[in-house]
DNA sequence: GTCTATACCCCGATAGAC
DNA sequence: GTCTATCGGGGTATAGAC
């Protein structure tokens, strides 16, 4: 991944534009060989990615690609590593100022990733459905892979820091682990916060896969609504809205 | 998968025992077939299944297995039926009596469906997890797939008919798909309940997806509990228990 | 219903010339 | 850094003898 030692033997003290032009054509080719890798996820998945296969449709011969990735499975990892940066933008472009109503904050960030995902449902697939066989993520892919989650984490800070916002409940058997959750996750919010936050973060992406995933052909037509109220609710009882609010909706229907 | 053809033309009059001898030699190949496509599909996972490994492991030669299954994806898609149908069992087998305490029904048939998928992750990923490439499933898998969500209709409609369980809040905007939804899987029930069961139904397996495709390493450990916790309250939330009741847990820890 | 043989494809990875 | 050539695998599916 470090393209710095490439150069080096050649254009060591000869010329900083060489080595410039250089590097740049290698990240083009590099960004082209994961865009076209992209494609082949699309039609192939990830198990049957294949360097031949995308050499061939660059033009290329297979052997040349090894210059840019060492191995298949590195190839693996950039498209991984790519996929979720691309989805932590999305959800952190998503969350809006620090003022505005946690709820709609937090439904602002889940429904960016399930644009998303909807808009990349192979790279979602990728990071977010059945390992891939053989495969074993190394640590690099684990800052990108966060970043979602600490969206939706500053939002319940953000949230915490305002007037009236409690804590969910938390039962007594799920204290040690909550505490064990919020001190590797976020030291300054309430265990049962913590703990109610993963459990929905988790069940936001429930409601993502199950609808990409085709689980709910012929059950959910109305998707954008169905996703959107779901949503809201998790949130607002994972402990983002004051206590009560949910309250209203339930006398409006009750 | 119908086998009634392939003995009548030599069987037809002659013997019922030679014919029912071969019927269960070859049920028992299938099943072996099977098998042993099951410990392909843990190792090199549904996409790179392949005829000729399976046929390779049993001694056969790769041309044998045509005569029981036509094709890879005939082979696979009685793989996703047997993964449903186990499944499906598993849930039905958890629901208990239907006088029991709603939740906790809800929680056994949730606990029932995650400790299958620990058991059985890879036809866990194969059903619940990214669609295979290439392969659509055929409509004989709907029935199948379908038991465990009925399953967890039957025990909202049981804690219905008891006393004091209401439907939770409905927004207005989702209203119209929640009727549809009710239409569709239990015309009889609250559609506001149809559409929160729905959603619970999701959330539960995003659940059990993100700890078995790693999503939680490093950030629950102790799974078991944090699974019933999250459950049960998912359960009450979606209107399995008596307004109110969660509101006792509210107070011991508020 | 199992066998051999075959047609025709695919792959990852490396060696060594240029 | 790209090429050809190569090693040593893999696959689906069918034809036709037995």
């Amino acid at each position: 991944m470090n393209s710095a030692n490439d150069g080096s033997r050649t254009g060591g003290g000869t010329s900083g534009t060489l080595r410039g032009a250089r590097e740049r054509a290698r990240s083009e080719i590099t960004a082209a060989i994961k865009d076209e890798a992209r494609t082949q996820l699309a039609a192939e998945g990830a198990a049957k990615l294949s360097l031949r296969a995308v050499a061939r449709e660059l033009g290329m011969v297979s052997s040349a690609l090894y210059r840019y990735f060492p191995s298949r499975d590195e190839l693996l990892t950039a498209l991984i590593v790519d996929a979720y940066d691309s989805v932590g933008a999305a959800a952190e472009g998503a969350a809006g100022p620090a003022d505005a109503d946690p709820v709609e904050r937090w439904t602002a960030v889940c429904t960016a990733v399930r644009s998303w995902a909807l808009a990349h449902p192979h790279e979602y697939a990728l990071i977010y459905g059945s390992p891939v066989p053989g495969y074993a993520a190394p640590q690099t892919t684990i800052a990108p892979a966060s970043r979602v989650g600490l969206t939706l984490i500053t939002v319940a800070r953000d949230a915490h820091r305002g007037p009236g916002v409690a804590p969910p409940p938390l039962a007594a058997e799920l204290r040690p682990e909550a505490e064990r959750m919020a001190a590797g996750l976020a030291a300054d919010l309430p265990p049962a916060l913590v703990a109610s936050l993963v459990a929905a973060w988790s069940q936001v992406f429930g409601l993502i896969s199950f609808e990409l995933f085709g689980q709910f052909t012929k059950i959910v037509e109305d998707r954008d609504t169905f996703f959107a109220q779901s949503v809201a609710r998790i949130g607002r009882d994972a402990g983002l809205a004051p206590a009560g609010s949910a309250g209203v909706l339930h006398r409006e229907y009750a």
